[in-house]
DNA sequence: AAATAATGCATCAGTTTCTTATGTATAAAA
DNA sequence: TTTTATACATAAGAAACTGATGCATTATTT
């Protein structure tokens, strides 16, 4: 991850909802495809990304198969059933978050929002 | 801080428009505040609190003044003109992260949001 | 032809920001 | 009288990063 330090504790919820979308994505293709969803302003490092990865894969909501393309190796990351569930649970917390903070910066707002 | 771990880095932020909205608040008012605006959903820890705002006046963004109340000591807290410039750009941070998450959870949507 | 950039994985030292626990002290409430 | 609330503070440890480094292959640029 780059840039603003308010991200710290999204990257997973990113990298699982990536998967939602894509089922099946290897490492170097999250960080072009965050890279190019946000214009370049998020960019995701591998020190970041790969010990996430390695954390949710061990936490058993990621799977891997490995593929040799052009004899290189790719690391393809799907979800589980687990990491199915986690999405929505990561989505809706993202989703408090951004709720609450509009509470404290906009005292006196409707509630509406945003995910 | 407590609650969910995408919070991470938003203290100062929360911190820093608090004051820009009350002119003057202490550690303990400001823990009160935010579980007020949030329904009891973000707690601020003293273990998070103190030591952000130390950092803040170390960085010049925030100046104390010690008041005497009931035999109690109270630290008010209170924005300095860099702190002022600061909270504008913590706000634009904040919000790029939201625009951009937006951006990646949601793709295919209008630029429309919440700050 | 050679150097650089892009693709693709990974680890590691160090930093920042938190949690949880602990400590001190006074006042109010159970 | 014990607990809760008010009010400050520090400190060990955890978690999630940054930035550097390393390895290896392919494409592009000079």
């Amino acid at each position: 991850m780059s840039n603003s330090n308010l991200i710290k504790g999204s990257l997973q919820t990113i990298i699982l909802k990536l998967l939602e979308e894509n089922e099946k994505m290897y490492g170097y293709e999250i960080t072009q495809k965050v890279k190019e969803l946000t214009a370049g302003e998020i960019k995701i490092t591998e020190g970041a990304l790969y010990p996430a990865l390695h954390k949710l894969e061990a936490e058993g909501l990621l799977t891997t198969e490995i593929q040799q393309v052009d004899n290189r190796v790719r690391k393809y990351y799907s979800l589980t059933k687990d990491g199915q569930k986690e999405v929505s649970s990561k989505l809706a917390e993202l989703q408090a978050f951004v709720e609450n903070m509009q509470r404290i910066i906009n005292p006196g707002l409707k509630p509406e929002l945003g995910f």
